[in-house]
DNA sequence: TTTGTTTCGGGACGATCGTTCAGGTACTTT
DNA sequence: AAAGTACCTGAACGATCGTCCCGAAACAAA
């Protein structure tokens, strides 16, 4: 079993990854809404019947974006929990501090993966891969309070998404006294 | 100063608000990705350039739905807080009967509200009233305790977002320990 | 009735859309 | 070398889009 020598194949992995990340930057920019096969080539800086070949319809291209933003979310968050567990910390500040550039500096981010997940609302296919994030935190966290964690998730969610319609975003100082009513123990 | 005796614009006020909620029945059914003025046209059943005529543009559209359905939730909110209210109840069991209905029957006018929000998110002039609930949520409540109601209020927004992507729509059952946890004072 | 205002709606314009197709290129296998 | 496979891409098709124009109709004020 070979890997990866054929170098078609991997030219074409490679500029998958090209498109895939720009239709990351499109829907940062300009939301869901704003991808087509053409604005997402023209990012991409590839022809247009690129998009069409690698990815059969636009949905496809959705999912594989959703798909590749929930990975590299998990890993993200996996890296955050490692951070905070070797200072030893409950995690408040971390999270307080993660959600604080979740609404600030990476606010389009934050609101493209908002859109995704809303989207796998309405497309079943899409549903795994937008839980998976879900599943990562649930795997890594010790869930003694199973019911407390579950109130945790969904208070990071609503937290970052009325973040989202604050006319300036929230700091981690105005965030910091809500996550740590959200973590502490009862 | 006279109120509402011109039969024309009453005539378009009708329709104004007719095309209203058939843009929002375009928006459940198929997605904010979905308002066109041509399908919005055929869902009022009237002609297309009554939509441009009484709306300038797509965004206007929008902009006025949200505001339309901003105004809905919060009276529907306003009476069910009554209703707990005469209960006599601390509200945990409505508040979850209430989730389990959004998630449930009105799932799709409830992606329709949080498609809405999060467009609010993009285009600045929405803000205002998609805070709007918010801000009738936080006005009739007493909050003895600042930070546990902002917890309270994330923690809805997200069991309803995180309902959303789940195959089939959790019962009050599975959602009042949540809720319970949620609302417990400490 | 005449004049002015507001709503209505058929038709069309240019732009952009998703997708297809056919020919060409790069690489691997036989 | 020949055949096979995978990727690339310019051109184009039909459909749909937002929006505009302009005359007709309904209604109010004179």
């Amino acid at each position: 079993m070979k890997l990866q020598v054929d170098g078609r194949k991997a030219r074409g992995d490679k500029r998958r990854a090209e498109i895939i990340e720009a239709t990351l930057r499109v829907i940062e920019r300009d939301g869901v809404a704003g991808v087509t096969h053409r604005i997402v080539a023209a990012e991409a800086g590839v022809p247009t019947t690129s998009t069409t070949y690698h990815f059969s319809s636009l949905d496809d291209l959705l999912i594989a974006t959703l798909i590749s933003c929930a990975r590299d979310m998990a890993t993200e968050v996996y890296w955050m929990i490692d951070r905070a567990r070797s200072r030893g910390s409950r995690g408040a500040e971390e999270v307080a501090g993660l959600l604080s550039e979740a609404l600030g500096p990476r606010r389009g981010r934050t609101m493209a993966e908002y859109e995704l997940y809303l989207l796998a609302a309405r497309k079943p296919e899409l549903r795994p891969a937008a839980r998976r994030w879900l599943d990562v935190l649930t795997s890594m966290v010790r869930h003694d309070d199973e019911v407390a964690f579950r109130v945790f998730l969904a208070g990071i969610d609503g937290l970052l998404i009325q973040g989202l319609i604050d006319d300036e975003p929230p700091s981690a100082e105005e965030l910091r006294p809500v996550v740590d009513y959200l973590m502490k123990p009862r």
